[in-house]
DNA sequence: ACCTGAACACCGTTCAAGT
DNA sequence: ACCTGAACACCGTTCAAGT
């Protein structure tokens, strides 16, 4: 009888801190993370939930945890190219990691402990543009931009009320929608950008990223 | 009895769903967005949680409302100015109405659809683009540069380990004790930022935001 | 038309009990 | 050392019943 309990706990992987985060992130990346419950997760597992206690704290170390994950999985800068070029690359898959993880960024707000994946490209990125002749102060101010931007386009994306990687008839069916609602010329600007841009055949927002992106590289070069 | 009840009744406020909001705003500013319930903002309000199903159809419905109440909290770009003086204000106001309501940012990612301030505020400052004499495509650029970055500085600004509004002795001893934990040389260069600016008696994080709002838009203007 | 009380199907977390 | 079951104090929301 012990025997027999002790065989089917080995027969499903041993629950570890790792093996909770990454079941944790693919069901908030699957269902949204107002959906995410101790208990789904522990069923998820194969394990009832209060077992879950036993390698996170509580449910908010565990979201610190996810996040950190989420972290790692952006890309640190090489450290070979010039600066521009491994801050375009970092920003680019910084981007595309928090289109994977749509959850994360809007828990960013609330992690009072950043983990060691976090800090650990923090550093990297600072160590970067230091090599490449930045002053602190310079560095500082580069950095605030560039997170700045990487993060609330982001954010902004998501929230639009379509998704980025629909075809553009979903767009403009979308647009349309909304429009409709209004009196005409109760919002002119936002009707002329619609009819102008969203709704246009090959019409994509995350196209906009790269602009903003190599405005601002540019900027930052010019203030060097 | 049926007339005292009655009276009772009138004695407080008739409940309505701008009086349930704001009443949700100033609970979820103070205790944070993830303690806010629907059976304590009923009892703040002096009601049965159930009541607010007259006025809001469900919880989903009323975030939407209080984010549309928070947007609309924000200047609209002044329509006599030069619009880098109008974009600089606004970007500015923004900071400050999000810093008011740190809650709000992080569901605008979840945010479907945008309530009528939200729409008024995007039309106004695209209007005060278009006036300005940029482009459709251009407008769309310095919008999706300057709101990314308003969002994500504002963003990381929340997300930072101490309170902005507090002061520097809190920021050096938080500084000193996230880095005590760490072998030395560990994160070299987050230690050499630490020692070289969020450790100085004065320092703010927020002080950032001016350099790099100036940045874009200097960035912005060449590209016009 | 608006408010209420009870009920339902959930939550996160504690704790004593098991192995 | 790790897992469990029951329990506690909560949630959002529905619905029939009141006024």
């Amino acid at each position: 009888m012990a025997l027999r309990a002790k065989r089917a706990a080995k027969r499903r992987a041993a629950l570890t801190r790792g093996r909770i985060l990454r079941a944790a992130i693919t069901l908030a990346d699957r269902d949204g993370i107002e959906s995410l419950s101790m208990r789904k997760l522990g069923t998820k597992l194969g394990v009832e939930a209060m077992s879950l206690y036993n390698h996170c704290r509580n449910k908010v170390d565990m979201l610190d945890g996810m996040v950190d994950i989420v972290f790692g999985e952006i890309d640190l800068p090489a450290n070979g190219a010039d600066w521009q070029t491994a801050m375009r690359k970092r920003a680019i898959s910084a981007r595309q990691v928090l289109l994977r993880h749509p959850w994360a960024i809007g828990l960013m707000e609330s992690r009072a402990t950043p983990g060691p994946a976090t800090l650990r490209h923090h550093d990297s990125v600072l160590g970067s543009l230091r090599t490449a002749g930045f002053s602190v102060d310079m560095a500082a101010h580069a950095y605030s931009i560039l997170d700045g931007y990487i993060y609330g386009f982001t954010l902004t994306e998501l929230a639009l009320p379509f998704s980025t990687s629909e075809g553009a008839p979903a767009v403009a069916e979308m647009a349309g929608t909304i429009m409709e609602g209004f009196r005409p010329g109760q919002y002119p600007h936002l009707a002329e950008m619609a009819v102008d841009r969203a709704m246009k055949p090959d019409y994509k927002y995350g196209d906009e990223f790269e602009y903003g992106l190599d405005l601002i590289l540019d900027g930052i070069e010019r203030a060097l």
